[in-house]
DNA sequence: TAAACGCATGAGCAATTATTCATATATTGG
DNA sequence: CCAATATATGAATAATTGCTCATGCGTTTA
């Protein structure tokens, strides 16, 4: 098809076939919203504490607390947020609340982008 | 080793030896903070249109703008903090500016995440 | 050389966010 | 039943963020 053989871009541009060619592949506005608030829930140093820490074994919140070197409150707050995300699942046990890992796609996301900062 | 026989944490908490392999597998401070920067950045929907749509073909700046469909001041914002990460390259040709993809990293993190939100 | 064009950038603003503080809820032990 | 413990949560606040508007800068064209 030719540059102006294209009825997907309306608009005066400079290129309009590499502009359809980007439309076509493009995600829907659902799919790019789930993806960029899953990245962003990832993009807080607590919570990559946090999940990092629940990647090898189950913790309650008072040895995260520990670990992360951080207030109960804050981290019941973030613990909430990776809930509602389904990243961690959680199980009661008395007075104690025992949470872990909810989602193996999030290991890989994390040691991915450990070996995206570890290069360079 | 025994549940106190442990000198990482000195603190009295519920499980010392939990926290011990946790604090022993712990990403230092610098490498935790890069990496949330790094999703940090990955997590916003605009700069998720343009890495996408940069992933198959080099494009100018106003044809990203004419892509995600914002303002072409907004993109250009965005495209400064994707450069400052180094995950876009940028080369002058005339008045134009075409951007490309930087890092392989990115696009495996980005259909990783999509492979995850497509998942449930 | 002046105007037009493509892009970048600083200031300003509204919205979001992460933490802290105070308090609430639920469970257990005395 | 009461106090202590483990966790959750709402409100408040400070910091960050993403957009718009105005403008600046470099390149091309008339």
């Amino acid at each position: 098809m030719s540059d102006r053989d294209c009825d997907v871009c309306e608009q005066l541009c400079e290129h309009p076939l590499n502009i359809c060619r980007a439309k076509a592949d493009m995600l829907s506005d659902e799919h790019t919203q789930q993806l960029a608030e899953l990245f962003k829930i990832l993009g807080d140093p607590t919570r990559i504490k946090i999940l990092r820490a629940l990647s090898t074994q189950e913790l309650c919140v008072c040895d995260i607390v520990a670990v992360v070197q951080m207030g109960q409150s804050a981290v019941s707050h973030q613990l909430r947020i990776l809930r509602g995300a389904r990243l961690v699942k959680y199980r009661k046990e008395g007075k104690m609340v025992w949470y872990s890992i909810d989602d193996d796609h999030i290991e890989i996301l994390l040691s991915q982008g450990i070996e995206h900062i570890q290069h360079r």
